[in-house]
DNA sequence: ACATAACTGCGACTCGGTTGCAAATCGGGC
DNA sequence: GCCCGATTTGCAACCGAGTCGCAGTTATGT
């Protein structure tokens, strides 16, 4: 019964957290995978994989690597806005909602407790589970409805 | 004032109805596009393009861009569940909105009348106008729950 | 039956992401 | 301080989903 999952989701809080929660489960601290934390922790908003390589002048593939890594590890996780490339962001960031407008290709943020009333909704009535946390919720924001044009 | 949209969106009840409303906008009806037709009336679900390829066996472009000019003249539309292709479907079928599950990587349909109160909510509480008829709801349905797998 | 606009097939290309493999590198033990 | 082996990297090739340019074909109004 302790066989278990080793996901003991780790919202590290800074750089040194992240470090020795990777070098416990036997990851090393490559050079890269330093400098995608640091790039990590300097923001706030979601980056695509494209943005980190092209910020850090990375290797494409090392940095879905990382990502992916990072990911199984609990360090951070990947939203999807409409179409386009998944976004990364921290997991100490917060498990924030995502609403996505696809007029004006922005999105914002939303505290989960925000969506509570529909989430309960939709579970009474559906019996489903929703989540805007890895796929946003779509829909036209306030300054783009009427606008007939868009996505 | 009269240079408008034709989206005058026919949603064809049948084969016949599309043809006529198709060559009355100067479209050809090439053997490809009455195949594609005739398969999309004879099924209610909605079928990717590489679907309708192979049951047809079609050149894929071929097959995306007579999609892209039926759904241009609105007689049909496509969807969007989670990752994996657009799945298109008759605008005849109605406009109805869809809940993917990740974890059986199945859907079920819902008439919009029963989102409308997740319509509202989302409207009083953030402004903005969501639909689940392009980019489906996506949550666990009730026998995924509680399962942690998958997706 | 003919002109011509619409359509098709082919191949190349895009974007987002994954994979195989040989070479480089990290880092614990000595 | 250096060695060994596991981890990580870079490269190139590949993948799924979809688009595009272009030369050749076909449907349709006259």
């Amino acid at each position: 019964m302790t066989d278990a999952p080793q996901v003991t989701t780790l919202a590290c809080e800074s750089i040194d957290d992240a470090i020795d929660a990777l070098r416990v489960r036997g990851l090393r601290l490559s050079s890269i995978r330093m400098r995608l934390l640091e790039e990590l922790f300097a923001v706030t908003r979601p980056l695509s994989a494209e943005d980190l390589a092209a910020r850090l002048d990375l290797v494409l593939t090392s940095v879905y690597r990382n990502l992916e890594t990072l990911e199984r590890h609990g360090v951070l996780r990947h939203v999807h806005l409409g179409h386009g490339p998944g976004l990364y962001v921290l997991l100490v960031r917060g498990e924030l909602e995502y609403i996505y407008c696809p007029g004006c290709r922005t999105a914002r943020t939303v505290r989960p407790d925000l969506l509570d009333p529909v989430r309960t909704h939709i579970r009474r009535r559906f019996g489903y589970e929703v989540s805007f946390t890895h796929f946003a919720l779509i829909g036209r924001c306030p300054s783009c409805v009427g606008d007939p044009a868009a996505e």
